[in-house]
DNA sequence: GAACTAACGGGACCAGAGACCCGTTAGCCT
DNA sequence: AGGCTAACGGGTCTCTGGTCCCGTTAGTTC
């Protein structure tokens, strides 16, 4: 027996997971994850929940197929020259990302769907190994440039950017303001300048 | 009308809390916040099941009700002279309390319970506020000893050595080694240096 | 454009979490 | 030590999240 929505995945499939994650997305924001309800997804979908129940069959499972649309959708990072505007850049972007009432929740809502299962942990740890990929490079071209010491971690360094920003987020409750997403940057500038995440 | 357990809070009370908090972790720790049942926590706690429903009423009352309890066994922390030896201390504190199963399946259930619930927030934010605080004084230390700027914030600096663990622990799904914690401490000893934490 | 069947949808059904009632146990005070 | 009553605990009831069945709709293929 294969999977539902695999054989015919074009026309009304497409449609009825695009309106179940947007849903979900929504569903997540308002509640958080503990309070996902898949009737009531189905309720906000306009769609059966049998449907929902049917194809996927548990909230983590339809939390890991939201985190895998929300992975194919990864914006571009811009490119500014210096290590520090990029990394600034980076952390503006993850600071209006998790400020932002519906995303911020929504992120939330997915680290603690993580949190209590393997498969959704796994398709967040994707989502963001995608995240820090984009965003490698320009620690890439900072140790080409000679601005860091050579055998630099890229990623490392990019994780250190988004780092103290999802710890304001979950664990301390200080306030996601533009001085913390400065200084996040400025921390991890200065620590890779210092050879703190070369090997 | 005044809450249970305020009148005669000795004696079988406070067995009964004991005994809930210590069944609410183990509950926690094995199946995470979102599968938390207060029906079953009375069993393992061998305890009434209306007693529980009657106390805390909520998952997420009991769970703030448990890092209330958390935050009073708060460990000393260790001095040893060099700002750099305290924050590798420190690090390898968090590293192995967050790498051990049973606690760092139970760090994860009660982040995830503060994502969605304000009381929890609140109750985990005074946990950390209470844990940064015992460790700020090795930072204001060093910027007594000259080894730091004036003006270094010490909360921000003892955040900086944790967040790269959480964020390990929750988005990245990189293992917890004692590598990692590390170069946690080095990066922000490093970043403290340069004055990355200075108002 | 007709047939074949994957996928959807409504509604009945079931189990278990949480609320309630009321009798029992054991702190606390004198 | 005895009484007052806070707090506990078993049993029952309800209500909602999740499953199942079967009829309907609409992709896909030729």
């Amino acid at each position: 027996m294969t999977e539902p929505g695999t054989v015919r995945p074009g026309g009304r499939t497409a449609r009825v997971r695009a309106a179940v994650l947007e849903a979900a997305g929504d569903a997540l924001a308002e509640r958080g994850f503990p309070h996902l309800d898949l009737a009531d997804v189905a309720r906000r979908a306009g769609v059966g929940k049998t449907t929902v129940y049917r194809r996927w069959g548990t909230t983590t499972a339809l939390v890991a197929d939201l985190l895998a649309d929300m992975a194919e959708q990864s914006l571009p990072r811009t490119e500014t020259g210096s290590l520090l505007d990029d990394l600034r850049a980076n952390a503006q972007l993850v600071r209006r990302t998790l400020a932002d009432p519906r995303q911020g929740a929504l992120f939330k809502a997915v680290i603690a769907a993580a949190t209590c299962d393997e498969r959704a942990a796994e398709a967040l740890h994707r989502f963001y190994a995608i995240r820090v990929d984009e965003w490698a490079p320009c620690v890439e071209q900072a140790v080409a440039r000679g601005e860091l010491p050579e055998g630099t971690d890229p990623g490392e360094v990019i994780r250190a950017v988004s780092a103290p920003l999802y710890y304001r987020l979950l664990a301390g409750g200080q306030p996601l303001d533009e001085a913390a997403a400065e200084r996040a940057a400025g921390a991890a500038a200065a620590a890779a300048r210092a050879g703190a995440y070369a090997r």
